[in-house]
DNA sequence: CGCCCAATTGAAGACGCTCAAGGCTTGTGG
DNA sequence: CCACAAGCCTTGAGCGTCTTCAATTGGGCG
């Protein structure tokens, strides 16, 4: 059940019989999550990190006058909250988007393995610098980013992002997100988001319908986000 | 020469000698850089990480028109590249905004701290992660605060930095930015970060001087930023 | 003294926001 | 089986924050 977040293991570099083994026997329980719950509040003490197995969620911060920003999305075979091991409390919440399996791993169990296995350490601590590079990513597209190219950039990434664990294809994926959760992924409001949308969809570029992003023109989408997948570390390495 | 980086490291937990000894011995030379030089271009292979030791150095990413998002700015004591000894190369360039004087830390002696130190490997670790902590704060910024509130924002969080290294106090510090590197960092343009400032001026709450920050109100300037310190993480732990 | 870079100010305009209303779909209960 | 409510999507109109373009001022330095 955790095959999605070996895949991204793999995706930059072997994993050992013995590292698996490590990883299976690291997860303590199973937990199903409705959608909009709250897995992990920000600067409560965390005992454990979640492994998303299957389900969107997402982490982020509020400001007192309502106004919210998703700092990140992640996909099945995220490790949503491992930064938790090194911070013990988070400086955001975490939430599902949608119904959500998960796996719950003891930072107990983490911390054994970085005394006991470097090598996954390094890609443990490797997948959270990645989060960090989507961070940066997201800077760049709420900072300088038009409405069009933050949609953009957010439908380029997701679909990298999911081809990685086997959920999208070249034409589109799976993606039950509302233009609510859209405008506060990309710093706008709603109505906005509604309104670039169709002009994406007109364009014959993208579309979200029935929860499913349909790409038509992956090249001219990459274009307009000016979307460089380098910065998701896809390719493989020593570790 | 590295006092800064250990007194950053010591803000959240002890070093122990041993582990000092390993930093020092970790450090394979010195360098100093003018202003404005690149010290890491994007997506080149890198073989070592740098401290910072004096100065300000910032990481960047540009969008195809010009228009540049300064990600995180780094303060003496900073691993500025940290994140490139498990990535092996960087998602952005990295460049001083002032002279600089740096300690170069080949990847390999990290490398060998990841065998053999598990302990400050995980304080390393936890570095990185505070990096995407401010990484997701600069995010909020970008996505969902004011100009005034996200200048208001990046003169606490610095403020609060330099603090930890001996480099600012409650009535301010040395900044020699200019209004332009205040408009990258802010998503802004320099037009408007100059307007903002005014206000701030008026109001009586920051300044910008002679290279200088001098804060005339801190509560006011919290207030305004939403500033909660938490997402720093300055408290001591067990590691 | 004059050059260069940064800071400053003005005026006009654009991109995205706010407020508001209407339509569509889905699920629920009478 | 239909009425109704709830949530989401869609569209219109007006507005505001921030941008763009341009010109002027100020300060540090060779």
């Amino acid at each position: 059940v955790i095959e999605a977040h070996l895949a991204k293991l793999r995706a930059r570099g072997e994993v050992t019989p013995g590292e698996e083994q490590a990883i299976r026997s690291a997860v303590s329980e199973m937990h199903q999550h409705p959608a909009d719950a709250v897995i992990a509040r920000a600067f409560v003490e965390q005992d454990h990190s979640t492994i998303l197995l299957e389900g969107l969620m997402c982490r982020y911060k509020d400001l007192k006058n309502g106004r919210r920003q998703i700092t990140q999305l992640h996909v099945p075979g995220d490790f949503a909250d491992l930064h938790s091991f090194t911070l013990k409390y988070l400086d955001h919440d975490v939430m599902t988007l949608t119904p959500c399996r998960v796996a719950i791993v003891p930072h107990e169990n983490l911390r054994q393995i970085t005394e006991a296995l470097p090598r996954l350490t390094r890609m443990y601590w490797f997948q959270t610098n990645i989060d960090a590079a989507i961070h940066r990513e997201w800077e760049l597209s709420l900072g300088r980013r038009t409405a069009k190219a933050r949609l953009a950039m957010l439908f380029s990434e997701l679909q990298v992002r999911l081809e990685i664990v086997g959920l999208a294809d070249e034409r589109g994926y799976a993606l039950p997100l509302t233009q609510v959760d859209l405008s506060e992924c990309t710093g706008l409001t709603n109505v906005h988001v509604n309104r670039t949308m169709r002009e994406l969809r007109e364009e014959g570029v993208v579309d979200l319908q029935g929860g499913r992003v349909i790409v038509h023109d992956r090249a001219t989408l990459w274009r307009i986000a000016e979307f460089d997948p380098r910065y998701l570390y896809l390719d493989k390495r020593d570790l």
